[in-house]
RNA sequence: CGCGGGGUAGAGCAGUUGGUAGCUCGUCGGGCUCAUAACCCGGAGGUCGUAGGUUCAAGUCCUUCCCCCGCAACCA
C-alpha cells in the first residue's frame, strides 16, 4: 500500500465567552466534512480544533460569575466538547491555550523571538478607554472616529510599557509571498482586500503584550506583562503538533497545514501575522488560509433580548444531526454568506432529504420488497436509458472530487443531489409497475431495479463524509454488506444480485411546514419573554452573578458617582459631521453656555430631529478632537446591546437647560 | 472621495474570454400511482439598481449617480 499523504486541517480555535452558536457550528462541520472526505480519499488527516481561553474579557466573565478564570472556561469548553459530540465533529485533537505545552510553546516563540530581537520593549502612547480598560493606537482611534473603536466612548492618551513585535521588518516577504502564491488565501477576493488594506500602506509594529490584566501567558522574563491574545492563540496549530517539545513527531509529520479554516472575520490574523511569526521562526507558512461566510440570520443580527439566538443543540434534538449537518453544508455558498431561517431548514429538510433522497429509497426498497420478494434482482434486459444512468452514477466520484479540491462543499452535493435526481426520473420514464405485469417486462424490471439500488449504493458511499448517520442507514435497507461501503467499491456492479433488502423506517420523515412554523414561533416568543424575564431580574444582587450575560461594572461609591456632572442641555443647533459615518455635531445650552458637543448617533438621528430637545449632558467630560471637531461633554442616550434601538434620554416634563441631574 | 463586497423572476442565487438570461424554492396547469400528499413534465413571471458611453452585439467592458452590507489590528 502506497504510502498515504498528510493532510493536516484545522478549524479557528473559539473563545468561550458563551456557548457556541450556529455559526461555530457551521465552521466546524464545514471543516469536518472536508476532513472525513480527505480521510475518505485516504489521506492520513490531522484535524485540530480547539478553545482560545486567555484574554480580558474571560477574566471580566469570571469575576461576575464570582469564579476563577479557569473554572469559568473549565466549564464553558465542556459545553463546546458536547456539541462536537453531538455533531459527530472527527476531530484528532482538542487544544486548549490553557493547557501546559501551549503555554511552555507561546513562552518559547515569546523568548525566542525577543532573543533574536524580532520583538522588543517600548513605551507605548495610546489612547485609553476607562470602561473597556483597553488601550487604541493613534490609527485605531482616528480610523474610529476618535471614540473607542470597541464602545464609541471617549479615550485619553496615556503611556504604557510594551513589547512589540517588527511586523514591518517582514512585510516585503510576506508581500512577495502571497503574489507567488495565488491560492494562499481563499477566496481570491481576500487577497486584494489583505494587500491594499493593510500589506501595502504598511505594516505597523503589533504590540504584543498587555499589563491592564492577568488572565495570559506570562512573559517569562517580565512579570508585569501577559502575551497578546493572538499571538497566544495562533501559535495553537504548532503547539497541538508539539513544536518544541521534547516530542515533535507530530510536527514532523503535519506541518505545514494544508489550511486552515477561518471565519472571514479574521482572515487578516491568519494571513499577515501568523505567517510574519512563522517567517520569524524560520518555519514553513501554511499551504492555504479559507476564510468562509457567515450564516446570517434572517431577522438580523442575533440577540439574547429578541430571543431569537439559534442553538445548534436544540436544533439537532428536534431535526436530527444529519438534517443539520446537511443544511449547513449546502445552504452557505462558497466564500459568501448564507441565510438562517427557519423556513430555509425545513425546506431543506423536506425537499431535498425527505422527498429527493429519503422517499428514493423508500421507493427503490418497497418496490424490490414487492416485485422481487424482497431481493435485489440481477441486472436483466438493458436499455439505453440504464446505461445514461450508470454512466452518470460512475461520473459522480470525479465530480465531487472536483469540487471539494476546491473545497466547494454545497457544489459537491449539489453534484450528488444530480444523480438522486436522475434516479428519481429515470423511475418515472421505466415505470416499473406496468414493467412488473408482464412476463417480459420483468426482464427489464430486474435491471431497473438493480441500477436504483446501485445508484443508491454509490450515492451512500459519497455522502459518508457529509452526513454521518444516513449512509448506515441507506446501507441497511439496501441490506449492502460492510466490505461493500467503502470508496474502493465506488465503481459500477459492486451489488450482488439476491442481497435481501431490510424494508425500515424513513430516513427522513417529512416535516409538516405550517404545524412546524407555529411551533417554532412560539418557541421563540417563550425564549424573548425568558430572556426578557431574566432582563427584569437583573436588578435583585443575587440573582446578578449567574444569570446575567454581560458582565457589569463592578461596584462604585457614592462618590465615584457623585465626580459626573450630569446636567440638562437644550440642542439649538445640530449637523453632520462630513466623512463621518457616525458622527453629529450638536450646539448646546446650558444655562448661558453655549457648548460644542460630538456625538455618535447619526444612524438613529437626522439633525432636524434633534433640534430644540433638551437632553442629558455629561458636562465634565475631558474634551476630546473627533473627527477634527472638539467636544465638550457627552449625550446620554439608551441603546441595546445589538445597537438597534437608540434613544436620547430626556425629561418627563419640560425643565430648563443647565439643571442639575441627580 | 478609508477599504472591500453586493443590487438579475415573488424569495434565495448562478451567469467563465461580450453572442438566444438560467438554477432552486414558491406559484399555476398536466402526468403517474412504486413511494414519505412524495415523484415526473410543462406554463406564467425579469426593460439584469440608475443614467450615459464603447460595439454589428453589453447582465458581462468604461463612466455617473442611487441603495444595501461587511471590514477598519481580541466576535465563527
Amino acid at each position: 500500500m502506497a504510502e498515504r499523504k498528510p493532510f493536516y486541517i484545522t478549524t479557528p480555535i473559539y473563545y468561550p465567552s458563551a456557548n457556541l452558536h450556529i455559526g461555530h457550528a457551521y465552521c466546524t462541520v464545514a471543516t469536518d466534512a472536508i476532513a472525513r472526505y480527505k480521510r475518505q480519499r485516504n489521506y492520513d488527516v490531522f484535524f485540530l480544533t480547539g478553545s482560545d481561553e486567555h484574554g480580558q474579557k474571560i477574566e471580566r466573565k469570571a469575576k461576575a460569575e464570582g469564579v476563577t478564570p479557569q473554572q469559568y472556561v473549565d466549564k464553558i469548553v465542556v459545553g463546546f466538547k458536547e456539541l462536537w459530540q453531538l455533531l459527530d465533529i472527527s476531530y484528532d485533537k482538542f487544544v486548549r491555550t490553557t493547557d501546559d505545552y501551549h503555554i511552555k510553546t507561546v513562552q518559547k516563540i515569546f523568548k525566542q523571538l525577543y532573543d533574536q530581537g524580532d520583538i522588543y520593549k517600548s513605551k507605548y502612547a495610546g489612547h485609553y478607554c476607562t470602561p473597556c480598560e483597553s488601550f487604541w493606537l493613534e490609527r485605531q482611534v482616528k480610523d474610529a472616529n476618535g471614540v473607542c473603536p470597541d464602545c464609541g466612548g471617549p479615550v485619553e492618551m496615556v503611556e504604557e510599557e510594551s513589547y512589540f513585535f517588527r511586523l514591518s521588518k517582514y512585510a516585503d516577504r510576506l508581500i512577495q509571498y502571497i503574489k507567488d502564491n495565488p491560492t494562499f488565501i481563499q477566496p481570491v477576493s481576500r487577497t486584494n482586500e489583505m494587500l491594499t488594506n493593510f500589506l501595502l500602506p504598511g505594516l505597523e509594529d503589533l504590540c504584543v503584550s498587555r499589563t491592564s490584566f492577568k488572565w495570559g501567558i506570562p512573559v517569562t522574563f517580565d512579570d508585569n506583562h501577559v502575551v497578546y491574545v493572538w499571538l497566544d492563540a495562533l501559535s495553537n496549530y504548532i503547539s497541538a503538533l508539539g513544536w518544541g517539545s521534547s516530542d515533535d513527531s507530530l510536527y514532523q509529520k503535519y506541518w505545514p497545514a494544508n489550511v486552515h479554516i477561518v471565519g472571514k472575520e479574521i482572515v487578516r490574523f491568519h494571513t499577515i501575522i501568523w505567517p510574519i511569526m512563522l517567517m520569524a521562526l524560520g518555519l514553513p507558512l501554511p499551504k492555504q488560509v479559507f476564510g468562509h461566510g457567515w450564516l446570517v440570520l434572517d431577522g438580523g443580527k442575533m440577540s439574547k433580548s429578541k430571543g431569537n439566538v439559534v442553538d445548534p443543540v436544540k436544533l439537532c434534538q428536534r431535526y436530527g444531526v444529519d438534517a443539520i449537518r446537511y443544511f449547513l453544508l449546502r445552504e452557505v455558498p462558497f466564500g459568501s454568506d448564507g441565510t438562517f431561517s427557519n423556513e430555509a431548514l425545513i425546506g431543506r429538510i423536506n425537499t431535498d432529504l425527505a422527498n429527493d433522497l429519503g422517499n428514493l429509497l423508500s421507493r427503490t426498497i418497497a418496490m424490490i420488497d414487492k416485485y422481487c420478494d424482497g431481493r435485489l434482482p440481477s441486472p436483466g434486459l438493458s436499455a439505453d436509458e440504464d446505461l445514461a444512468l450508470s454512466r452518470q452514477a460512475m461520473e459522480l466520484p470525479t465530480k465531487v472530487d472536483a469540487q471539494m479540491d476546491e473545497l466547494h462543499i454545497p457544489d459537491a452535493l449539489a453534484e450528488i443531489w444530480k444523480l438522486v435526481g436522475a434516479c428519481n426520473k429515470y423511475i418515472d420514464v421505466t415505470a416499473p409497475w406496468i414493467l412488473a405485469k408482464t412476463e417480459e417486462g420483468k426482464l427489464r424490471l430486474s435491471s431497473v431495479l438493480y441500477h436504483l439500488a446501485e445508484c443508491l449504493r454509490i450515492i451512500a458511499i459519497l455522502l459518508k463524509p457529509y452526513l454521518t448517520a444516513t449512509p448506515g442507514l441507506m446501507f441497511e435497507q439496501l441490506g449492502t454488506p460492510t466490505h461493500l461501503q467503502s470508496l474502493e467499491t465506488v465503481s459500477w456492479g459492486g451489488s450482488a444480485a439476491d442481497t435481501p433488502v431490510h424494508k425500515g423506517d424513513a430516513i427522513f420523515p417529512r416535516i409538516d411546514v405550517q404545524k412546524e412554523l407555529a411551533y417554532l414561533e412560539e418557541e421563540t416568543a417563550r425564549q424573548k419573554a425568558d430572556a426578557q424575564a431574566k432582563l427584569g431580574i437583573v436588578e435583585t444582587p443575587a440573582a446578578t452573578a449567574t444569570v446575567q450575560e454581560d458582565a457589569s461594572l463592578p461596584e462604585i461609591d457614592y462618590e465615584d458617582f457623585a465626580k459626573i456632572e450630569l446636567r440638562l442641555a437644550k440642542v439649538v443647533a445640530c449637523e453632520e459631521i462630513k466623512r463621518s459615518k457616525k458622527l453629529l455635531k450638536l450646539t448646546v445650552e446650558v444655562g448661558e453656555e453655549l457648548r460644542t458637543v460630538v456625538s455618535g448617533i447619526k444612524k438613529w438621528y437626522a439633525p432636524e430631529d434633534l433640534i430644540g430637545k433638551t437632553v442629558v449632558l455629561v458636562a465634565n467630560l475631558k474634551p476630546v478632537t473627533l473627527c477634527g471637531v472638539e467636544s465638550h461633554g457627552m449625550i446620554l442616550c439608551a441603546s441595546d446591546d445589538a445597537d438597534e434601538n437608540l434613544s436620547a434620554i430626556t425629561t418627563l416634563a419640560e425643565m430648563g437647560s443647565g439643571l442639575k441631574v441627580r
